[in-house]
DNA sequence: TAGGACGTTGGAGTGCGCTCCAGGCAAGCG
DNA sequence: CGCTTGCCTGGAGCGCACTCCAACGTCCTA
């Protein structure tokens, strides 16, 4: 709770903002693809994938002439939306919600642009909320930081 | 999609940073509250901070004369703490660790530091994600923007 | 033509973070 | 004294977002 605050002389190397692992990038000339390439693709389980169907996450997908899912790059880049909105924290159901609201047509631009722009408020609340327990966390690091060195001065 | 890019002329005033609805601030000269003010004051439930106390994310808490509970300004603190904890994701099983290193006194103190710093790296991962989603949410906010205004157009 | 990998379905199960319930105790009030 | 209000307990229940199961079909390769 003392110290110099906001020095941080001891950030460590995951500093770097990177955004977790890298997903394997989408073929090109390529439209259509198995459940399992598109879990490979997008990270998601063949499980999740079909439920997000059953749901009406993602409208019907194509098949393959014996009844097996064909997805389209169409619906990699639905994906890649819903992937996004999920991290928002977005609830299952209101993405669903937006979902209906394309699958309903032009008529629901507006719609559809005010769910987007209430989603963004809450992106914009929560990166504050982050950023506000980002600075707890390093006057607490600092904190420990502090008494270890005090401690090992002791020892000295 | 296309579009100029990134102009966003049409932002609204959600855009104000604010992170939510203010919490009662804590009365102070006071030291002994019950349940039911730390829920006021947490905006947790009852339940929920019985249900803390249950599973070690908080160290046993004084009582009354009748054994009702009765919560200090130190554990309004660890409350405050636990709840940016919780916002940046943490589970509640790695806070309760938090928690056991705590009341395991000062020889934990570079543990507490490395998991604290672990968290740390989360936030800003996560912060990381959440502007990238942001942009992408600009990009449709946009697209479905001059959509409007394009149909508008063709009716006047 | 056999084997194994991969796909299908409806429905049941899981883990998390609460949330609620029943039954009971203690204090304050008219 | 009864009534209300607030708190106590252990344990059951809930909503969400998956996750898995059993039984079966299909594709590919050898």
């Amino acid at each position: 709770m003392q110290t110099a605050a906001g020095t941080r002389p001891n950030a460590t190397r995951t500093d770097l903002c990177s955004a977790g692992p890298p997903r394997p990038p989408r073929p090109d000339g390529q439209d259509r693809y198995t459940i399992s390439e598109v879990a490979a693709l997008t990270g998601l389980s063949a499980h999740t994938l079909r439920w997000y169907e059953r749901i009406g996450l993602m409208s019907h997908i194509d098949r393959s002439h014996t009844g097996q899912r064909r997805y389209t790059n169409a619906d990699l880049d639905w994906l890649d939306l819903v992937g996004k909105l999920r991290l928002t924290g977005m609830p299952v159901a209101d993405m669903v919600r937006y979902a209906e609201l394309v699958r309903a047509g032009e008529s629901t631009y507006g719609q559809r642009r005010a769910l987007l722009e209430s989603t963004r408020g809450d992106v914009l609340r929560r990166i504050t909320e982050l950023r506000d327990t980002l600075a707890v966390l390093d006057l607490k690091i600092d904190f420990y930081g502090d008494l270890e060195r005090v401690r090992d001065q002791e020892v000295t």
